[in-house]
RNA sequence: GGGGGUGUAGCUCAGUGGUAGAGCAUCUGCCUUUUAAGCAGAGGGCCGAAGGUUCGAUCCCUUCCACCCUCACCA
């Protein structure tokens, strides 16, 4: 009795310690090696007809999702890797250890069960087990069986708890992984190499974006975690590669939101010969294939909006757009001009960093938003775009597109500049929006200088953001919902 | 960084200026086809942290911490 009281005010851990030491006290391992499966939950209920006609025994383990013991006989579930199926235990035909260590099991325990199977009277499909034993003893409860769990601090910390318990949740990453699975077939298909470059720089570049800096102790050196991989596959390109990708984690040390992690994955490609018309087109494609393959569609379901994707996608402009959206022709005026049309309109905007700041500015508070249709941005001004070759219409202008869906900039490409006296001064006038304050102005890269001098041919290149398109397929609208361990501060 | 919100049992959530409640989970007993199993009983809480007001604070005030939403920044 004295025991009894002093067992029940133990919490729950401490309780399934107990029962892990009477496990061990008679002689069963609560951590074993290795168990010999022969069906996963799945696969069973899927031939259940013929498994119950040869009344073959399965063997399958899973994690105990729920337990209902009635006097000489119970139920559970086992989750595992497909599913979920129920096993049903049975004081007469486990024999009475057995049963007495199935009335011991506690939810969140790893077992393995061997059986027939069988419908229940309900129409069930289930194992009738004829032995079981335990694979891993839980110390811990799980998360409700009911609501799950919910909070949104602990899914994201204890994210394997997250994935126990909520299967929609793991949907999400089995979409992730089919995304960049598709992403290189059909790459690979197309004939690109992939690749991998350094992550760890000397200089950064290929983006806007502030770096993460870290320092090598025998080398002496400050490092850049990469910001974008551009630069080292041009050069790849420039080493007779003629179509190269890269799957890159790429770091840039900004604010986090729902649309920006400070560690994201990128794909970048180059194709020798191409220019952006090309990569465009390209790029549909790939996103038509890719939601096919994830989704079995090619229509999106983003929110409340419908989205085909196979058709022809719009394509405007960067200017157009402005004026579309604004009003603003911008081209007639000056810089002065544009800063007293955008007070006019009510248009916030950075007047401090230069002419294409202002137009990133109006761009992104009045167009858009309105860019739920799949679009191509097209024909940025030279300024906002230093490694863009200036279109072949309009000097002011390069040749790059962004393409827009559901409001979310997608990616970047460009007919790459490949015109290495044009690049230089490109970067010279970085160097002057770097004085003028601006962070993230790029750095002169030197030896990308002296690559590009050896003779680079004409090239397109694209760089699009995995996670977003993982939203876009799953849709999350928060971009901590498609990474795994999203980061957070210490607990 | 600004604005708004949340933080109570392992989980999901109620609630009150007089130190707390439900369901699930846990423990004990009964129950040989149950399924959010059932029935009977029991245990479990520094009410995010630190100060303040008060006879008395989980509740009111201040500061801090974490998370969410939003704006700004940012491809």
């Amino acid at each position: 009795m004295g025991d009894h009281e002093v067992e029940t005010t133990e919490d729950q851990r401490t309780v399934r310690i107990g029962k892990l030491e009477a496990l061990r006290e008679t002689g069963v391992n609560p951590y074993p090696y290795k168990y010999d499966i022969t069906h996963r939950s799945k696969q069973i209920i899927d031939n259940f007809e013929d498994l119950e006609e040869s009344k073959l025994e399965v063997a399958a383990a899973g994690r105990l999702m729920s337990i209902r013991v009635m006097g000489k006989a119970g139920f559970c579930h086992i989750q595992d890797d497909l599913g979920q199926i129920q096993i049903y235990f049975k004081k007469d035909s486990v024999g009475d250890e057995l049963y007495a260590l199935y009335k011991q099991l506690d939810i969140g325990d790893i077992i393995g069960c061997r059986g027939k199977v069988f419908r229940t009277k309900k129409g069930e499909i289930s194992i009738w087990a004829e032995s079981f034993e335990i694979l891993a003893k839980a110390l811990r409860p799980l998360p409700e069986k009911w609501h799950g769990l919910k909070d949104v601090e602990t899914r994201y910390r204890q994210r394997y708890l997250d994935l126990i318990s909520n299967l929609d949740v793991k949907n999400i990453f089995l979409t992730r992984g089919k995304t960049i699975r598709s992403i290189r077939d059909f790459l690979d298909d197309k004939g690109f190499v992939e690749v991998e470059t350094p992550i760890l720089q000397p200089l950064y570049g290929g983006a806007s974006a502030e770096p993460f800096t870290t320092y090598h102790n025998r080398l002496g050196m400050k490092l850049f975690l990469r910001i974008a991989d551009e630069l080292y596959l041009k050069r790849l390109i420039v080493g007779g590669f003629e179509k190269v990708y890269e799957v890159c984690k790429d770091f840039r040390n900004e604010g986090l939101d729902r649309a920006h992690s400070p560690e994201f994955t990128m794909v970048e490609l180059y194709q020798a010969y191409a220019d952006y018309n090309d990569i465009m087109e390209l790029y549909r494609e790939l996103i038509i294939y890719v939601t096919r393959e994830t989704l079995g569609t090619s229509v999106l379901s983003y929110q409340d909006q419908e989205i085909e994707l196979d058709c022809e996608w719009n394509r405007l402009p960067v200017l157009e757009a402005i004026t579309k959206f604004t009003g603003i022709d911008s081209e007639s005026l000056d810089d002065k001009e544009l800063i007293k049309a955008c007070k006019e309109k009510q248009i916030e905007i950075d007047e401090s960093r230069g002419r294409g700041k202002i137009i990133d500015d109006i761009f992104k508070e009045k167009v858009q938003p309105n860019l739920v249709q799949p679009t191509f941005i097209t024909d940025h001004p030279v300024e906002m775009s230093p490694l863009a070759k200036v279109h072949r219409n309009n000097p002011k202008l390069t040749e790059r597109f962004q393409p827009y869906i559901c409001g979310f900039e997608m990616g970047n490409a460009f007919s790459e500049l490949n015109d290495p006296l044009d690049q230089r001064e490109r970067f010279e006038l970085q160097k002057q929006l770097s004085k003028l304050g601006d962070k993230e102005a790029q750095m002169l890269d030197e030896d990308f200088l002296r690559a590009m001098e050896y003779g680079m041919p004409p090239t397109g290149g694209l760089g699009f953001g995995v996670d977003r398109l993982v939203m876009l397929l799953t849709n999350q609208t928060n971009i901590r919902e498609v990474l795994l361990f999203p980061q957070l501060k210490p607990e």
